[in-house]
DNA sequence: CAGGTCGTGGACAACGTTGTCCACAAGGAT
DNA sequence: ATCCTTGTGGACAACGTTGTCCACGACCTG
């Protein structure tokens, strides 16, 4: 970028089905017939075509061609995520690539950050393109102004969150049903001061999480004490931050339950600093990398982002080829994975 | 996907220029100045067909766009990774969203799997769509297969590892000066029988890290044992395995070179389960989530992906507008961060 | 008041492809 | 020998947009 000479402007346009065309002897038609596989051709002359081909490196112009097919398809889903550096969003990206991958169809991917502005500008990012289909991690409360989209003809599905005020297949966790067997698992220790550490209530998910905690203590007949409930954090830092002040707290608890991987991190994080990361109790919602390396091993509700993108993007594909039938939520279950931290008994 | 009963095909048309021009009684032409912020439309026209836009939440087609536009641009990328899934290669793409983000301009991706084929597939797939520019780490030997796609005019910048065969610009690490400081940090430590544990020889970063590391011994004056140098493992069980054995064969390292990310969380998990890892000093190149949490925490040599992410976009960017200029490789600097495992003395 | 300029808006072709239709030659059936 | 089918290949329009050009009326100048 330093030495701006601008020199030569890159020339060389690319074959078209004329170049071809001209290079084989006929007419350009003929040629798509080859490209297309139609029949129609007389062997002699497609192979003469297929030569020039080869020869010129003719790639079809997909844009000319989606915009001339009766079905208008371009062959590209959009993929839109929390955070595709976070991961959970990259293991289903890749698994929703590896679905993709034999399709032909290539994925265009963008990350939301919990904005739901964001959110409107990818859609119409990805809608402008003409993607076939759109495979979302909500950020905003609601998803009716997708409605259009969905008349017209775009496929969408909905990952991690279901999807509200729009009727379109979701795949989520068992996150209520983890989330107490979480809870369960630590009362199972001995637990009665279980702490909740979660996102900020306005999320599904985080919402399901939090009334799995509550169920379980309920019908275990331990009341909830909300000076142990903190709803709000978000990332390690400030969930480090407020498990430090809760375990320095007048009535700090015995066992936490962290309903989020990067909170788990935090909790941890803060554990370690105090001291406490043998003697304090840890269950985390989504596994991640390293759990099990920690000392004391992480015990978690493990997702299976793997299996979530894959199902999804099945989904997703079957509407696109034109499966009619009602949206259902798909649900994925979650699995507890003990490994020591959750495993800590009560003092 | 089980009641398969097809009854509405998806109908609605989406509106086109002409749609809006009926309803906002001008030429479709109007329409088009008014979309592309064109002079010559009196304000009040303008502000009906706004008005019309609006109402019918027109959305123009960006295939048939770049399809006439005179530069052809389609205001997309590819970006070919490794692996989307890998941490490393996640920063990278999230660096690449943020810098093509206020462009505009929308980021394909798929992952590579260090398969020569695949790469060909990918590049002939987003050349297909006509993509501005590609971001490509390297899984082929020879790049040079895309001298044609440069002519083309598409843009490409290559990342982690420099192109070969092909002059382009290229965004890379400091491979070989990193992996020596590495060295001599355990040398430092009193260590002399320092094992290398490397990717296999035929990726270039791979090599460069084992020149690195070469040096230092010899620049130390500490002769390179054949039989403290592993090269090939290129996953977590793999490493864990090579670790292993070099570990508790007769002549066992009392320090760990781990040359990639992966191979050093092989290479630790083996360390625990021989009870080593307070022993055996570690370092490793390429940071990774959880390496300050771990105990002991795991010294590394940091690369900076969000930087190189950055940088490349930026480099591939202003390819695409035009600068010209000899293609350069560009170095980002790593960084020695001393945690603990790096710092065990030799017995 | 004639002539030129300018602001405004539309007609038309073109981008590269696919879908529809038709022309032409060869072969079989009547 | 005539008709019809079949195989083969091309002409043409269309997809939705942008680029070029021109027509029209209003305004200013001499």
């Amino acid at each position: 970028m330093a030495d701006v000479t601008d020199t030569s402007p890159p020339s060389g346009r690319r074959p078209t089905l004329r170049d071809v065309a001209a290079r084989a002897q006929v007419s350009f038609k003929t040629v798509s017939r080859v490209v297309n596989n139609e029949p129609g051709v007389s062997p002699v002359l497609a192979a003469r075509v297929r030569t020039a081909i080869d020869e010129l490196r003719f790639e079809p112009n997909a844009g000319a061609r989606s915009l001339r097919r009766s079905d208008g398809r371009t062959a590209s889903i959009g993929l839109l995520l929390e955070d595709v550096a976070n991961p959970y969003a990259a293991s289903v990206q890749r698994a929703v690539e590896d679905e993709a991958r034999p399709r032909g169809v290539m994925v265009f991917s963008g990350s939301l950050d919990e904005d739901p502005t964001r959110e409107r500008e990818l859609v119409r990012a990805f809608t402008a393109r003409r993607a076939d289909g759109l495979l979302l991690m909500p950020a905003s409360a609601d998803q009716g102004y997708l409605e259009r989209e969905l008349r017209a003809g775009t496929a969408i599905v909905c990952i991690d969150r279901e999807a509200r005020g729009l009727a379109v297949d979701s795949v989520i966790t068992t996150n209520m049903a983890g989330a107490a067997e979480a809870t369960r698992h630590l009362a199972a220790a001995g637990h009665r001061r279980i702490a909740y550490l979660g996102d900020r209530p306005g999320i599904p998910t985080a919402e399901q999480r939090y009334q799995g905690y509550r169920s379980a203590l309920e019908g275990l007949g331990i009341p909830v004490d909300p000076a142990l409930v903190v709803q709000g954090p978000h990332d390690v830092a400030s969930a480090d931050g407020t498990a430090t002040a809760l375990l320095t707290g007048p009535t700090p608890p015995t066992a936490l339950f962290a309903a989020q991987n990067l909170i788990t991190i935090g909790a941890i994080t803060a554990l370690r600093r105090l001291g406490l990361e043998r003697r304090v109790a840890v269950v985390g919602f989504d596994d991640f990398p390293m759990a099990d390396l920690l000392a004391p091993a992480v015990t978690v509700v493990a997702q299976d982002p793997a299996a979530i993108g894959r199902l999804a993007a099945k989904l997703l594909f079957a509407r696109i080829d034109g499966v009619a039938g009602t949206p259902t939520t798909h649900v994925v279950p979650s699995t507890l994975i003990r490994r020591g931290s959750g495993e800590i008994p009560a003092a």
